[in-house]
DNA sequence: TCATAATATGGGAACGCTCCCACATGAATC
DNA sequence: GATTCATGTGGGAGCGTTCCCATATTATGA
């Protein structure tokens, strides 16, 4: 294998322990000492093994993070991704490395994973299942959660303020004088849809308007292909009454009901109004852009490392959740210009 | 901290050799040692310490990631992004634990954090620079390189059959009648966007067509901002002869330059067709839905594990160079149903 | 000049595991 | 009955660090 401390010792005439001061730099060091050390070390190119360093100081300086997954995309989620994006950036800086994995339901599997590696802190990202939190709160590694919910409630959780994200769109929809709104709601047990959609509706009904029952198009998974197919297996239905507005409750399904619409020869949004929420990097992309509510993707990911940090260094953290004010973004889905 | 293998043999009645055999069954153990210590264990919620048995074993069973990133996206990327998702599903299922880092033009930090943390191996995605393949090669860590090149030629590498792909689009729009096409060509230092860009070229000569070198539209970069920025700067000049085509060395600059064409009002593909390459998953979600060129995304990233795999495990691996047939996707934004 | 502090260095234990070796038992072979 | 072999167990070294402690040297101040 490669050198050890040991080589370095020899070579530069001194004691390991020495080299281990003049590496971390604690302790006396001379000058001269330092010195001889340090061209040691260049020369062999020695690298401390982190390993053995973790043994003995009980740190890795590993993250874990581990993203619940339905099926398959993870890392390249539009989403979660950038959210990854956030905590690759800002551990960099902190000198922590991440692990990423990624959990299907009720696997207690990444968790043993993480564990038995010891990192010395877990960022959970959505909705794992409460098995798995359980599970992990039973060690002591400090960890937290984005994005999701736990019974808990000494956990610290980072989340969008969704209920005002949906408020947001409904005053915007409502006020372009949108009274027949369709709604595609994305699976209910997910925190963030449900409130969205609820809160959405409330919202609506506020404002003296109302979102009929037949309207609402419920979809399990909320991705692009279950969006175009909210619109296409209601179509008969959806056809008949057109509405002059659809909100999903997330920007896939939008852009997926927005392309079968497009198919059809309406026109967004002279002859209908759509508009998502997320503002992925996609939304704007689309023609027409999507009309969404921006989510503080890269806000929540380094604010969890910041906290997680904390939490690993002992040091007080005090506001238990955090949510983050969402912003509507007006593009041409729903306001042509 | 947690409990060691001592507490274990303790609460077991027996050694903690007999401990360790137990747990990775080599070596005789008696059924009834087994049952103490499995119940042991069970009781306490034991788990192995992962960074102890590296230390003793010499292998951490973590595997690194480098991906290149010239500026922000990253995980979330529609195409490394997509790679990395292959290699974290693949990764799990050989008991691998994967680090994920990225690397900013020149840095050898984060090689160093993977060095210093004794990964298995490493997977080096897109073009890292040559001074840190370098660099990385001077320690003996088994590693690939996936969608990048390095003169060494031990190196295993793999890639698109990016020529081939090209020449599929060339072939493409030219039998649809093109005749006039603008190719948005991204940055020619990265090997992908140069082979598509210039095999695209030769097999239009070829076929007996001709590209205009004031057609070309070269991008340093190539997001999706570039592709729009692409046109709208040479806006005059094209729509004064406005070819029938558009090809674009990647599907972002494609969607960017499509939206341009979109707002303008031209109708695509009557007026003019558009095709670009990677088959993202966005190129799907665009209306109308983009051609392209599929590249095996998953494949590359799960081979990448499967071939670092053998290397870490000293077989033999033959091919030194993997790339795989890329596969022309038309859709509408080249030929209308 | 002698105590005291500051600076500098080396030795050795410890972190939690694996694996080698020594040893003990009982069955099988000669 | 002695020798071999399969089975089972425990002790101890070692992986490469950090960190504590002992010791040595030089500087500081009465």
């Amino acid at each position: 294998m490669g050198y050890t401390i040991i080589d370095i010792a020899l070579r530069a005439g001194v004691s390991k322990s020495t080299v281990s001061r003049v590496i971390s730099g604690n302790g006396y060091t001379s000058k001269e000492a330092q010195k001889k050390v340090l061209q040691a070390i260049e020369e062999l190119q020695y690298k401390p093994n982190g390993v053995a360093r973790a043994m003995v100081s009980q740190r890795t300086n590993n993250i874990g993070v581990i993203i619940y997954r339905q099926h398959h995309p993870i890392a390249s989620h539009p989403f979660y991704g950038k959210i990854l994006d956030a905590i690759l950036l800002k551990t960099e800086s902190l000198g922590y490395s991440v692990f990423v994995t990624t959990d299907k339901e009720m696997s207690l599997k990444s968790a043993d994973f993480m564990l038995e590696k010891r990192v010395d802190g877990l960022i959970l990202i959505s909705r794992l299942s409460q098995e798995v939190i359980g599970y992990i709160d039973n060690f002591k590694v400090p960890y937290l959660i984005v994005n999701g919910t736990t019974e808990k409630d000494d956990v610290i959780q980072i989340v969008n303020n969704d209920q005002k994200g949906g408020r947001l769109v409904a005053e915007h929809l409502y006020e372009l004088g949108h009274r027949r709104i369709t709604v595609i709601a994305g699976p209910q047990e997910h925190r963030s849809h449900k409130l969205r959609f609820t809160s959405f509706c409330e919202r609506i009904n506020e404002l003296g308007g109302e979102i009929l029952k037949t309207d609402i198009y419920y979809s399990p998974t909320s991705t692009f292909d279950d969006g175009y197919k909210a619109l296409t297996s209601h179509w008969n239905q959806f056809s008949q009454q057109t509405p002059t507005a659809v909100f999903a409750t997330n920007d896939m399904l939008a852009l997926g009901a927005m392309q079968v619409l497009l198919e059809k020869g309406f026109r967004i949004p002279d002859d209908i109004a759509v508009a998502g929420f997320d503002n992925i990097d996609y939304s704007r992309m689309s023609y027409p852009p999507l009309t969404t509510v921006d989510v503080e993707k890269m806000r929540m990911g380094e604010d969890a490392v910041i906290l997680l940090d904390r939490l690993i260094k002992n040091e007080h953290v005090s506001p238990i959740s955090i949510d983050y004010e969402p912003k509507l973004v007006i593009r041409k889905s729903t306001k042509g210009s």
